[in-house]
RNA sequence: AGAGGAGUGGCAGAGUGGUCGAUUGCGGCGGUCUUGAAAACCGUUGUACCGCGAGGUACCGGGGGUUCGAAUCCCUCCUCCUCUGCCA
């Protein structure tokens, strides 16, 4: 969430970025923002007075009852009963104008980079740059669900039986394929310093809480409810959670964290035409990048995570396009944001495989990851992360990209990872 | 899962109702001494909020309660350790 001072002192800046974002009614809300800080602070400094009063009264109290002076020390104590309702008073106040203030921070976006440019929808992101070439395939080329039972190597029909739809059996090379995709990602990401993790797939609220998707996303994650514990939507949230609660030494930056793990997402409501096959399942394999930089280095650091991920989809010959998306296409937390879309050669159309992200403050501000420098003062780190990459939709280009009449051609760069080259 | 024990500052470890944000040791940082280092000695050493400042307030696993006053008493949750059971 936003800083409030932040707020305070650029008050047209962050007005004019969430007039960016198209988000409504920004400026009443940022008034009431600083409104409700200020109710905030008057509260406190009058509770915290009263309550030095009356600490100051407790140990007189203390004092005249060592010296055995009962009838002071319960004269004393009459005192204290006014002060004890007006600090359960205040105490309410405050923190009731503490909870409304951080329920209203929650319902404001991240502020756009002054490169993000302005727009409504996905229709007004900005084309970066384009590369490899759309392959021209035979006439009988098919989409990547017919491929898939032709070579009977992903099975929908078993994983509706299993657990439903959404959730497919991968079988013998389609098996295979994922786990080379995999091992290559995470070979890639050590190769560029990521530390691997393997962090827990079920979390807990304070987590949810921490990266954002509790409040507003509940719906969006399985939850466990017997155990209060949520099915990971995405490793963003175990991997940067690590870091919740902590405060590095500046020379610790930057942490680069790489992780594989399952994720999990109830989609509900949000299945339609362009949702067949691999293109939106409820689970799915993805391998994630965190970083975690010294705030002046992060948009350096995003533009290392984006050249990374382009480098992947070069290896994996794969025609793709780069998009930074505008105020209103952009993710909540953001405060730019990449896209990279893959081509779809048989469904002819650009898939989106990967979301390169610089959160800022946004949420290491929620999650109190600060970080001390050589001046022994802590301030807030900025947090960034990256698919690098998802799966399914990967897999989809491969097999949709690469099929010929003869079988189903694997990237080279696979081929040791496989242990064969045709499907 | 059952029985018992325990959670205190970077770490170790005192503190069982009063002036305790907390004795002490180690570590860290600064200094004295030294050609340099070690040793020794001296000083310093958390986080957050409020305040221009002086300063104030909160934090002893989390939350709640008793009390004029809670690290200390009560309730509850979490975590760890030991024993028993179960298990990949």
């Amino acid at each position: 969430m936003l800083l409030v001072n932040h707020i305070r002192d650029n008050f047209e800046a962050v007005l004019a970025g969430l007039n960016k974002r198209n988000f409504p009614n920004a400026e009443s809300l940022l008034n009431q923002v600083i409104q409700l800080d200020d109710q905030r602070k008057s509260s406190q400094t009058q509770r915290d007075q009263i309550q030095a009063e009356s600490n100051a009264i407790s140990k007189q109290i203390g004092m005249l009852m060592k010296e055995g002076k009962r009838d002071e020390a319960e004269k004393a104590k009459a005192r204290t009963a006014e002060i004890k309702v007006q600090i359960k008073e205040l105490d309410d106040e405050n923190s009731r104008a503490e909870e409304d203030l951080k329920a209203l921070l929650y319902t404001i976006p991240n502020i756009p980079h002054t490169s993000v440019p302005s727009g409504k929808s996905a229709e007004d992101n900005e084309v970066v740059l384009e590369h490899g070439k759309i392959p021209n395939l035979y006439d009988g080329k098919q989409p990547h669900w017919e491929l898939i039972k032709k070579y009977d190597i992903i099975d929908f029909d078993l994983g509706v039986k299993i657990t439903g739809a959404g959730f497919p059996v991968y079988k013998g090379k389609g098996a295979r394929l994922q786990r080379a995709l995999i091992n290559f990602f995470l070979d890639e990401a050590l190769k560029a310093d990521f530390m691997e993790v393997q962090p827990p797939i079920l979390v807990n609220e304070d987590s949810g809480y921490g990266t954002g998707q509790l409040p507003d996303k509940e719906g969006q994650m399985y939850h466990a409810t017997a155990d209060n514990l949520y099915l990971i939507p995405t490793a963003e949230v175990p991997i940067t959670n690590l870091y919740r609660d902590v405060i590095v030494s500046e020379d610790q930056l930057p942490i680069k964290n790489v992780g594989y793990t399952p994720c999990f997402r109830r989609e509900a409501g949000s299945w339609g035409a362009h949702v067949r096959g691999l293109n939106r399942l409820h689970q799915f394999d993805k391998v994630e990048i965190v970083q975690i930089t010294h705030p002046d280095k992060s948009y350096e650091a995003l533009e290392d995570m984006r050249s990374y991920v382009q480098g992947l989809l070069q290896k994996l010959e794969l025609p793709y396009r780069v998009l930074r998306l505008c105020g209103g296409d952009m993710g909540f937390t953001s405060a730019l944001t990449y896209d990279m879309e893959v081509y779809s050669a048989a469904q002819e159309r650009w898939l989106e495989v990967s979301s390169v992200s610089n959160f800022e403050t946004y949420q290491t501000n929620r999650l109190k990851l600060r970080f001390k420098g050589e001046d022994k003062k802590t301030q807030l780190a900025h947090s960034l992360n990256g698919s690098a990459l998802a799966l399914p939709r990967i897999v989809a280009a491969i097999l949709e990209n690469n099929q010929t009449e003869e079988g189903i051609k694997m990237p080279k760069v696979l081929h040791s990872y496989l242990g064969f080259e045709m499907i």
